[in-house]
DNA sequence: TTTTGAGTTGTTCGA
DNA sequence: GTCGAACAACTCAAA
C-alpha cells in the first residue's frame, strides 16, 4: 500500500510562482505533504545563469520562499548536481513522487530525462508539466509535417491552436511534511554581488507579486501606446516582463489572457494587444527553434555562416562592452545594460547590429556578454535574437540591413533623451548633433563641455566604411547551394 | 510535384 | 524633400 503521507517534491526551476503552476497544483491536489525544492544546479552541460541573472534569482527566491511560508510551507534550498540532489532528497524524505515544469534547452532536457528514468527505476513517480509555453515546441507542425522556420506562419498556427485558457489558482495552503529536510542558507549562495556591489542601479521587482504588478501596470498604462511607444527607448512602453517570464514568475498563458481580456473590454486596444501578443509569440517561436537546435547558442542556425570571417579586435570589443564606441545610441544602450541589467529592445538591436556588422565581431561574443549582463538572459531568446540580427538565424534579418546608429537615434530618440540619460557627458549637446557629436562645430561642442577623444570618444570605426566592409564580407559567404 | 508568393524591427542612392 | 529601387538570393509554407 502506498503511504498516503509520503510527500511530493515540487522541484522549482524557472517556474518561480504559485499560480498557473500545473505541477504545484497537482502536488497540492494529491493531498500529500509538499516539499518545495530549488537547486542551484552545477550539472555540466547546463548553462549557469550569468551574474546579472543571479542577482534577479536571489530576490526571486526570497519572494518565492515568503509566498510559500504564507501557505504553511517552506522552500528547501540545495546546491550541487541537481539529479543527485533530487534523488537523494526523494530517498531521504520517502517521497512518493517528484514533479516539475519542463524546460527546453538541451542541457536541461538531458538532465531531466535521465532523472525521470532514474526516479521511476527506484519505484517513484515522476511527472513533468508545461508551465513555460503556450504551445509545446513539438506541437505545431506545418501541413507537410515539418517544424516552422518562418515566424508569420508559425504565429498563425499558434493563434489557431490557442483554446481554453482556464488556469489554476495558487494553492491556498500546502500540507507540510512531518519534518522538514535541511536547507542551505540563501545568503551563503552569495548570488547578490558584493565588493563591489554593482547592482545598485538595477531595478525591477523580482517575484510573482512583482510580475503581476508589472503586467497590470503594462496593460493599464502602456498597452494603448504599445504599437508605437515600444520602439522609443526613452519612453519605454514595453511590457518589461521578459525577466519575469524567463524565471517563470508569470506564465505566458496569464499574460496572453490578460491582454485578450483588456482588448475585449476596450476594443480600441485590439491592435496594440495583437502587436504585443505577436511579440510574445516570438518567445514561443524562439523556444521551438531552441528545442530543435539545442546548440543554438554556439552554432549558426544557417551553416552558410560557418565560413564568415569574423574579426577579433579586442580594443573595439572592449569599447563596445563599456559603452565607449563613440556612437551615442550604441553607448547609451550598453551603459543602460551595465547599470541596470536591462536594455531596451530597440537599443539591443542597434548595439547588436553594431558589434556584428560595424565591428564584424562574432555574434557569439555578444551573446555571451548579454548572457552575463542581462537579468532576462534566456537560453532561447538570447541566442535566437543574436542570430536574428546576425542574419544566421531563423527568419533572420537580411544581411544588408545594417542599422545606422545615427539614423536610428534620429528616428527613435529624436530629442536625445535616451542618450542624455545614459551618456551624461553629452547631456548638454544640441539634439541636432547628439547622435553624431563628431559632426558638431567646435564652438557647439565647447559650449556643451564636450571634448572629443577626451570627455567622449571619437567613433571607433567610420560608419560608411564599416557599412561597405560588412556588405563586402557578407557577399563573400558561400551560398548553401554552391558546391564546396 | 511544381509553382508561387512571401519573408519583424533598414539604409542609401538617385531620379 | 519625397519616393522607389537596390541591396541577393534563398528558403519556407502552402496551394
Amino acid at each position: 500500500m502506498p503511504d498516503p503521507d509520503a510527500p511530493v517534491i515540487v522541484w522549482f526551476r524557472r517556474d518561480l510562482r504559485l499560480a498557473d503552476h500545473p505541477a504545484l497544483h497537482a502536488a497540492a491536489r494529491s493531498g500529500r505533504p509538499v516539499i518545495p525544492l530549488y537547486v542551484l544546479d552545477e550539472t555540466p552541460g547546463v548553462r549557469a545563469p550569468g551574474a546579472a541573472a543571479r542577482w534577479w534569482l536571489d530576490r526571486s527566491l526570497r519572494a518565492l520562499a515568503g509566498d510559500l511560508q504564507a501557505r504553511g510551507s517552506q522552500l528547501i534550498l540545495s546546491r550541487g548536481v541537481a539529479a543527485e540532489i533530487v534523488a537523494d532528497l526523494a530517498e531521504e524524505t520517502g517521497a512518493a513522487s517528484v514533479v516539475w515544469s519542463r524546460l527546453y534547452d538541451g542541457g536541461a532536457i538531458v538532465r531531466d530525462t535521465a532523472l525521470k528514468a532514474a526516479l521511476k527505476d527506484s519505484g517513484m513517480e515522476a511527472e513533468s508539466f508545461n508551465a513555460a509555453l503556450l504551445s509545446e515546441p513539438w506541437a505545431l507542425k506545418t501541413k507537410t509535417g515539418g517544424t516552422y522556420k518562418v515566424f508569420t506562419p508559425y504565429l498563425k498556427a499558434l493563434r489557431a491552436s490557442i483554446g481554453d485558457m482556464s488556469l489554476h489558482d495558487a494553492p491556498k495552503r500546502l500540507r507540510a511534511p512531518r519534518s522538514w529536510p535541511s536547507s542551505d542558507d540563501l545568503d551563503a549562495w552569495a548570488l547578490h554581488p558584493r565588493r563591489p556591489d554593482w547592482s545598485t542601479g538595477f531595478d525591477g521587482t523580482p517575484g510573482e507579486a512583482g510580475a503581476q504588478a508589472r503586467l497590470h501596470h503594462f496593460i493599464d498604462q502602456d498597452l494603448a501606446e504599445y504599437a508605437r511607444g515600444r520602439d522609443v527607448p526613452a519612453g519605454d512602453a514595453t511590457s518589461r516582463l521578459s525577466a519575469h517570464l524567463h524565471w517563470g514568475e508569470i506564465g505566458p498563458r496569464q499574460v496572453w489572457r490578460a491582454a485578450e481580456a483588456a482588448a475585449h473590454r476596450r476594443p480600441h486596444l485590439q491592435a496594440s494587444a495583437d502587436k504585443y501578443l505577436s511579440e510574445l509569440s516570438w518567445r514561443e517561436f524562439n523556444h521551438e527553434i531552441l528545442f530543435h537546435h539545442p546548440d543554438l547558442a554556439t552554432a549558426n542556425y544557417k551553416p552558410a555562416f560557418d565560413t564568415f570571417p569574423w574579426s577579433d579586435t579586442h580594443t573595439a570589443l572592449a569599447a563596445w562592452k563599456r559603452g565607449r564606441t563613440g556612437y551615442p545610441m550604441v553607448d547609451a544602450g550598453m551603459r543602460q545594460l551595465w547599470a541596470t541589467g536591462v536594455m531596451h529592445n530597440r537599443a539591443r538591436m542597434i548595439a547588436a547590429s553594431f558589434l556584428i556588422k560595424h565591428l564584424l565581431i562574432d555574434w557569439r561574443v555578444g551573446e555571451r556578454w548579454f548572457w552575463d549582463t542581462l537579468v532576462d538572459a534566456d537560453e532561447a531568446n538570447n541566442p535566437a535574437n543574436w542570430q536574428w540580427v546576425a542574419g544566421s538565424g531563423a527568419d533572420a534579418s537580411p544581411f544588408f540591413r545594417i542599422f545606422s546608429p545615427m539614423g536610428q537615434g534620429e528616428r527613435f530618440d529624436a530629442d536625445g533623451a535616451y542618450v542624455r540619460r545614459w551618456v551624461p557627458e553629452l547631456a548638454k549637446l544640441d539634439a541636432r548633433y547628439i547622435h553624431a557629436p563628431w559632426t558638431a562645430p567646435d564652438e557647439v561642442l565647447a559650449r556643451a563641455g564636450v571634448t572629443l577623444g577626451q570627455t567622449y570618444p571619437r567613433p571607433v570605426v567610420d560608419h560608411d566604411a564599416a557599412r561597405r566592409r560588412a556588405l563586402d564580407a557578407f557577399k563573400g559567404l558561400s551560398s548553401p547551394l554552391t558546391p564546396p
